[in-house]
This record gives C-alpha cells, structure tokens and sequence, in this order.
DNA sequence: ATTATCTATAGATCTATAGATAATGC
DNA sequence: ATTATCTATAGATCTATAGATAATGC
C-alpha cells in the first residue's frame, strides 16, 4: 500500500487541487473530511500524515485557490489587447457568477474565510495583495499615490458585486449588478489617471 | 411544560432573534439546532413544533436580520444632517468591521447565502432591494435613470470592502480598505448626480 | 382535550487516532 | 526498516423524531 515518494507528493497536491474546488463549491464547513480526501481518490485514514488538521488543509487549499485566480487574472491580461478591459469582462460575467468552484475565492468563500484561523487569513490576504498589484498595473495612469487605493475601490466593488449577484434569484437584477459594477470599475480605473 | 400562546410566540421571535445573530458568528453550517434553541433559553426538542427544518429558520432568521439592518440604515440617515455621509461613516467604519454578529447579513453571511435554498436567498435578496431603495433616496441627484445603477455599485462596493476588511490580518491594509472604499462611494454618489 | 416544551434517542456524519498492510528506500 | 495508505473505530456532534410531562384553553 505504500507509493513512491514522488507519488505521495502527487497525491498530497491532488488533495489540496481538490479542496480548492470543494471548500468554494461547500463552504469550509460544508464538506468532510472523508468527501475532500475522496475528491482526490484517496481515503480518509491517510489524511493526518498529510496534513495537520482541516485548518491546514483549508490554509493550503486558500493558498492555492488565490494562486489560481491570480494567474487567471494575468493570463487575460497578457492574452489582450486591453487588459485591464479584459479582467473587468473576466471577472464581472454571468460565466464567473456560475462558476463557483473554480471562480474567485473572495466571492466563493469571503464571508467564512473572516471567521477562519490567521493562517488561512494569511492565505486569502496574500491573494488580495496579489489582485491589487495586477489591478495597479493595469490602471491608465500608473504609479501615483492614488494608484493602491484606487485598486482597493475597485477589488472591493468587483468582489461584492459577484457575492451579491450569486445570492440574488432575480436573474435579471443579478446581471444588473455585474453590469453596473463593470461600468464603475472603468470609472474608478480613468478617475485614477486624473489624481 | 407548557406554555400559553402568547409566550410560544415570544420563544418563536426569541430563537429567530438569536438565530439571527448566532448566524452571522458562525455561518449557517458552524452552528447546530441545540445551540441555536439554546440561545434563546430553550432546548433542542421544540425546534420542530416551531419551524419546519433549519433551512426554515435560516430564511426567516435571514428576513429578521435583512429588516434589522436596513432600519439601522434609515436611522441613522433620518438623525442626521447629511444622511449619505451618515450611512457610509456607519457602514464602512472599524466598529462595523468588527461587530459580525450584528453587523450587516450580507458581510457576514455573503458567500454563505449563495449556497443557500431559494428561500433564503429570497430573504436576502429582499433586503438587497430595500437597501438599494435607501441608498437611491439619500443620492444628492434622485430619480433619474441612472440613480439604481449607482445605489446597486455603491452597496457592491460598501459590502466588498468591509468583507476583505474582516478577511485582512494586516489591520491598516484594512482600515485602508474602508477608507478607499468610503470615499469611492462618496464619488459615486456624485456622479449620480451629473448624468 | 390539546399542546408547548422537555428528555431521550435514532441514525448519520464529523474530526481525529490506532493498528494493519504492503511497497519503497536504504 | 521505514512509511504511505488502508480499514476500522472512538467520541463528539449533527438533524430529525418519539414519547413523556405539565400547563393551557375550551
């Protein structure tokens, strides 16, 4: 029964991939151990040599979701000719609203993450620096003082909008409030270049 | 044991009050029936005389926390002079922030909900509607068509900025974040204005 | 007689641990 | 010999139900 140790750190990132996409499809209290574990094949028993409790796990987890949304927010930038038009178009879509388990871990989770231990804190505010300095790069007029905070307005907005239209059952006021929140964000970007 | 109709009724408001707040602590899934029940100084064994599943006391606790929050939007707006300014120096403030179990639903349940039943997410979702009434009224240029647009982008970005500032361990990238947010909102409000 | 609440419990699930197993790595 | 994973289990907790109790409401 044992594996390689080449296989043992497979199979540990196989777990983490999993509970990324899990605990924001669920919710960190929403899914068992037993269920995270299966989600990579494996069983529950060879979870604590591992990991060292749910906490950690979820810490990782949080880690590696961030990880992810960031490279997504640079790879569209990359890949456009607008890039800042091209996050904006990204994140404020009827596919992220659906898209729980591999959209936005601040939207998936931003509410239990505040009631989480300070490692996966950590985890979701390295992410949130991350977005900021992509966000900041992408402004029209870079580099000011207003730049950072400008970046907060617009991550916030961006972030409560998605949270908001995910709740709402109202299909045609749930995209009403991406479409607004996308409007503002330009604003937000242009109004930087006028500091 | 038993009690008389007028005191049944007063336990049932009594779970949902508590129910309300405990909540908003824990997230829908980190608290138990006995708990809940406990909160409000009776045991575990009642719960289905009084509601139909816990998924039923999510709504109704949901609806009772919504209405509490948006009469603490309209009154603070009525005792004060600049009844905007009043709204975002309550909302966006560290004392918000802090006070999760009687702070706005949305904040503290806002991932949570989206997982939720329909019903729950309609008693969201009302409150979201009344909430956006009140933003809409207190905007210094009202009734124009753009006015529901700018009251849905500015409780975006009221409910992203104090969920990421509950997130942060950093406690002045935090406040920072209430900051930015606050006066964004600010700007917002104003353009509203000049459309 | 009815019924609001209580104690008690069923059956499932939760996190965490113990010990068995079988393949790796020295 | 070591160890990654497995099955099995402990002990707590979860939602929901059953039946007892005692006070209300007719």
């Amino acid at each position: 029964m044992r594996v390689s140790r080449a296989q043992a750190e497979a199979n540990r990132e196989a777990v983490i991939n999993a509970a990324s996409r899990l605990f924001r499809e669920r919710g960190f209290d929403g899914i068992g151990l037993k269920d995270l574990m299966k989600g990579a094949g494996l069983t529950q028993g060879g979870f604590y040599k591992q990991f060292e409790s749910k906490d950690d796990l979820a810490a990782q987890a949080s880690k590696r979701a961030m990880e992810h949304a960031t490279r997504r927010w640079s790879d569209v930038a990359a890949a456009s000719p607008d890039p800042l038009e091209a996050v904006i178009e990204l994140y404020l879509s009827t596919g992220h609203r659906e898209e729980k388990s591999d959209g936005c871990p601040l939207v998936a989770l931003g509410a239990d993450a505040a009631r989480q231990s300070e490692e996966v804190r950590a985890s979701f505010q390295d992410g949130i620096q991350a977005h900021l300095q992509i966000l900041a790069k992408l402004m029209p007029a870079t580099g000011g003082p207003e730049t950072s905070g400008k970046a907060m307005a617009m991550l916030s907005l961006m972030v409560g909008a998605v949270t908001i239209s995910r709740i709402l059952n109202d299909q045609e006021m749930s995209e009403r409030f991406l479409n607004v929140a996308a409007d503002e964000v330009r604003r937000i970007a242009v109004s930087a270049g006028e500091a």
